[in-house]
This record gives structure tokens, sequence and C-alpha cells, in this order.
DNA sequence: CACCCAATCTTAACAGCGTTAAGATTGATT
DNA sequence: AATCAATCTTAACGCTGTTAAGATTGGGTG
């Protein structure tokens, strides 16, 4: 463990200095072979730990996501207790401010696949995007305080238009063509409602 | 032009055939060798027509974006003249539409950050995406007609609210993790209002 | 303590990729 | 008929992901 042939804690930085090199470099310049080299490795050595290079970007996704969900947490609980509405518009501002301080991620995020959502509002489903989990439970949350009593169609279709408006401006915010000189916030504020 | 040196119209043919693949086996399956393997052609043949790959990428993109275009054109002059809003619900059926029928399309489209946008609504720009120009083209004849006067501010917010909304839409719609037996156009109406 | 095994890492090799360089072929122009 | 520029080919370079076979090591068993 000392001497360099086993690396000891090799699974993690690999994830680490993939997550630099997505930061620095953006993800095209991802490879295998460069993140081995940046944990002073081998470039086969990470076989033993992820199946092949897609199951190490999905590891790396992951603790995007992880973060980025953590995010939206850290924005909603700094609101007073009992405002629902002004939490699920904190979660949107957050929402769409972290993807417009890191355009890349959402990319990363968004464009493989990965994301897993049940819109079904009688459930909870422990795989869906956690970011998408806690706007369920927000909305849930407000028809509840407001004794807003939805079908499973309108609740659904609702919920759907709750994330996609914030989703959308998000998507849009980071397209580096698209500039526009006025505050997010306030777009988001128009969608929401 | 008869005897296969000199292919003839070896250009539009590597458009036509990187798009196969594309629809066939994903864009990261695309590679420059393979199409021009495609075309009965040596792989180096293409540098005669794109400077490298991402130049032919985007020339396939550009099509792409065209028939996505026309498709939209197509749908909102298929409702009766005057009816404004209709067309602007058409445009966002058909814009979720056609997305869902093609999801590899959304990702091509859209995530390589090709898509030039202009929210000013007090000038036209003829390098916008085509699809969002035609939007904000009936945005603004919505106010017209309806004798709404808004300020370039809200004006802008309400035509990102529009766009986002449908844009939301087919953003999620296209996630293959994403199931919803529900009617997409029946969300499409309820998010643009 | 000695042994062994499984996990971990290395080197070697393969096919596929984009790109460049140098040369062959051709249709069109003079 | 000669020439030239556009077009296409072959050869080579360095990079990529992946597999196979072997070296190294720490932890658990006898």
């Amino acid at each position: 463990m000392l001497d360099s042939y086993h690396h000891g804690n090799l699974k993690q930085e690999l994830i680490e200095q993939g997550l630099r090199i997505i930061n620095k470099e953006g993800e095209d310049k991802l490879s295998f072979r460069k993140v081995a080299a940046a944990c002073g490795v081998s470039h086969t050595a990470a076989y033993a730990h992820f199946r092949d290079k897609n199951d190490m970007v999905t590891a790396i996704r992951e603790t995007v996501s992880r973060q980025f969900a953590k995010e939206l947490f850290k924005a909603v609980d700094g609101v007073k207790e009992d405002c629902v509405e002004d939490k699920i518009v904190a979660l949107g501002r957050r929402y769409v401010s972290f993807f417009f301080e890191k355009p890349d991620y959402f990319k990363f995020l968004f464009t493989n696949h990965m994301v897993k959502v049940h819109f079904d509002i009688e459930k909870e489903y422990e795989e869906d995007f956690p970011a998408f989990t806690l706007l369920k439970k927000l909305y849930l949350e407000m028809n509840k305080k407001n004794g807003v009593v939805a079908t499973r169609e309108e609740g659904e279709r609702e919920l759907i238009r709750l994330w996609s408006s914030v989703h959308g401006i998000a998507a849009i915010a980071c397209m580096d063509s698209v500039e526009y000189d006025g505050d997010w916030n306030e777009v988001v504020m128009n969608c929401i409602k």
C-alpha cells in the first residue's frame, strides 16, 4: 500500500480526476488513458474497478448528479419552512443557475439518458433522478397545503409542466450561442407561475 | 464520371449516408471512415469536401435542422389563417412529436451548441434557428392581433417562456428512461397556456 | 509463521479512429 | 493537345478502447 504497486484508493481518484478533466477540457477530451495517467497508473488499471469506459463515465455522472441535488436541497432549505411555493421557486432558480454556472454539466448529465423519472404522483421511486424527486415532493406538499385535489392526469400534467419549464430554461440558458442579458431568475418566476 | 474514380456527387451522398448511419446506429457510431465506406470511397476522400469530421457533422446537422423547420412550417400552415393561437399550439405539438418520433435527433441538434438564437423581439436575425424564428414571428403576430403592447423585457420573457416550455417538454419526452403513458399533446396545451 | 488466493496493477497487442502528406487520376480550360 | 485544379487513393502517424497474459501484493487460512 505504501510502495505504489497497489494504489489503495484508485477507484475514487479515477472519478475525481475524470471529473477534473471534464471540468477543464470537456467531456469529449476525457479518455480512459488520460484519467489513468492523471492517477499515475497504467492505462488498463481502471479495468479492475470499472467494466468499461462507459461504466466509469456513469460513475462520474452519478457524482455530478448527487452534487447537483445537494445544491438544490441547500437552496430549498434556505427558505422559511412553510412557504412551499417559495421553495419551488428557489429550486427552479438554483436549477437554472447551477447549469448556467457550469453549462458543460447540463450536456453531461442529460444527453446520455441516465436520468430516470416517474411522473406517477401516487408512488415514490427510489431510483428516480434526485432533483426530480425533490420537485415532486414539493409539488405534492403544495397541493396538500392548498387543499388542491387534482386527478391523477391533471396532477401529472402539472408536474410535467413545472419540471419541463425549469428544465427547458436551463437547456436554453446553457446553449452557448444564446445570449440573454436579462435576468434568468425573472424568467424562472415568469414560467413557474 | 462514369467509371468510379470521380464520384460526381460525393458531398451530398456523404451527408445522406451520414444521416442514415445516425438514424440507424446513433451519432456516436458515426465515423468518417464508415461514411466513406458507405459511399464506396476511400476514407480520406471526404477531405476534398469537408475541412474535418466536425465540418461534415455540422453539414448533416444543418440538414436535420432544415428538415425539422419544414415539418413545423407544414404543421402551422395546416391551421386556419387567422388563428394565431392555434398555430402556436400546432407548432408546439409538432415540435414535441417530431423529437418524440426521432429522439436521437434531439440530442444531435441541441447538444453541440449549433443553435443560434436572439430573443430580441425588435429585430429579425437571418442566422437564427429557423424553428425559433417561426415561433417568434407567431408570437409577435399574436400580440399584434390581440392589441398587446408588451415592454421589451416582458415580451422577451414571455417569448422565452413559450419556447422553453415546448423545448423542455421535448427534452423530457426524449429521455429514454422517461415513460409517460399520457398524451404529450395535452401536456403541450397545458404548458403553452 | 508460511502459504495461497484473489484483487490489483503492468506490459503487449489489436482494431478502429481522425488527420496529414504525397502521389495518382480525371474533367474541364486554354 | 497540353495543362491545371479538383478529386480520389495509399501510406503513415498518434490517439483511442479493449482484451489477454503475466507480475505484484495484502489479507486470510492452514
